[in-house]
DNA sequence: CGGGGAATTGATCTCAGTCAACGGTTGTGG
DNA sequence: CCACAACCGTTGACTGAGATCAATTCCCCG
């Protein structure tokens, strides 16, 4: 049926979810505005700033973060290639967190597909698609609360890692069961609200466990059911989104 | 200058908020539509659920909750008097979270103002407004993971006091730093991620120190300053909001 | 006036934070 | 090419915040 191979992982991601036609996803590559590549570490946007461009992430990944008073940081969500970045915010609206660089990122622009999905008024299958994904987008921050309300470290972690490894096999960076995450223990701590010790702690014990190996940077999950029944037993409905999806899928083309 | 006397509580969060023009508030009081009451514990969507009614609360509170499959349940947000339900939402996107009445709800449908502001494309002042308001929810949403990353138990609870006494002055629900809160220490618990027992140590202990008193349903915070500095050694910049909310009010009119 | 849910308090235990030390890798400059 | 620094990962010992269990007491409502 679908012959399109997309270009973006934007549109990969589109791909596996809704089940597009082949003209939905090549409009949505095309929309794929000027490119731009940021360096590690680098600042997107910093917090309170306006003015902040539509654009999707293409390669690379980026931290959005927060820093404290006392000099530490908050790290509120972890973005992957195919993320849309100011996507849903009204332009006139600051930022309330930095946005920051973990390797070298690519973006392109997308005020285009967003001026389309979400002002001209067009109720046409790219601007479902698009809404789709700013709901998927919520139901991940849903997902990072649940995590830290009463889920312990071991579960909070493979529930972090259930959830990359969700989201990276859609645009296609996940084969076998692997992938490459570039975050430190650091900052997977300080996303999940545990000590940088801990979270080795609990990795050491899962790799006892051989429900999870993650040696340098790259994660392998032998068995993610088997790491998921651990989580499940203690987390929402919404814990792993195979629950969210296939809700999403069903009214794609409603 | 303004001299119209709001009817809404969302209105009178605008007002607040915003300082928009007689004729702003006067359209948007006239959006609200049919209105209908909520028996305490009633369930107003279920999760997965479709087809949401666009709402705003008039009276009452509500709790976006999130039953865990050994029963227990999460809180992932507070709702109370003139916040907004299913308003950012696609229509046809499933909810991933249950909705339910604290106490007596009221509320009225706010359909035609969604579809004023978000699908008729006009960029008047209302529209702007509507903009504001779901970006603030979204700070309150960030709020709240803050919260539960990396702060002490008397934090969280002195944070989301704060957080309440702020909101609930909005809507003018909060006179002389006293507001009713119709929230079990049960509730509190599930909100902050900490067990009754905690939450009841933590609310003694802010009392013994005169900073937050909380007898049956009623909360006094005598010097909201205070209160605020005890959180802000650890929290965010954004922790309260007195942050962001200037932020908002610049562009307000841009 | 009794019954039941909520609040309060005590005792105990455990998970996770902190401090500290050490091994491994990377990369940078002499 | 080597040496050093800086950072990351790994592990141990100790400590403490908060969970759990259990027992009262306090309200509210029928």
């Amino acid at each position: 049926m679908t012959t399109y191979e997309p270009t973006f992982p934007l549109t990969r991601r589109l791909r596996k979810l809704l089940n597009p036609t082949d003209s939905v996803l090549k409009s949505v590559d095309q929309h794929h505005g000027r490119r731009s590549t940021l360096c590690r570490g680098a600042e997107f946007c910093q917090e309170g700033e306006l003015n902040q461009k539509t654009a999707v992430i293409t390669s690379g990944w980026m931290l959005r973060t927060n820093l404290l008073s006392d000099g530490r940081r908050h790290i509120l969500g972890v973005l992957i290639p195919g993320d849309l970045i100011n996507f849903s915010l009204y332009t006139c609206v600051p930022s309330f967190s930095d946005l920051e660089c973990v390797n070298d990122v690519e973006i392109a622009e997308l005020g285009s597909l967003r001026q389309h999905a979400m002002f001209d008024r067009v109720k046409d299958e790219i601007t479902d698609a698009m809404w789709l994904l700013i709901a998927l987008d919520e139901a991940i921050a849903v997902n990072a609360i649940a995590r830290l309300t009463r889920q312990s470290a071991e579960e909070r972690v493979a529930h972090l890692m259930l959830d990359l490894h969700y989201r990276l096999t859609l645009i296609g960076a996940c084969v076998d069961n692997r992938f490459s995450m570039p975050l430190t223990q650091q900052a997977l701590g300080e996303t999940l609200g545990l000590s940088v010790v801990h979270v080795n702690r609990v990795l050491m014990q899962l790799k006892r466990k051989e429900l999870l190996f993650l040696n340098r940077k790259e994660v392998y999950i032998p068995d993610p059911a088997k790491l998921k029944r651990l989580v499940l037993h203690s987390s929402p409905s919404i814990g792993v989104q195979d629950h969210i999806v296939p809700a999403l899928r069903e009214p794609a083309h409603a």
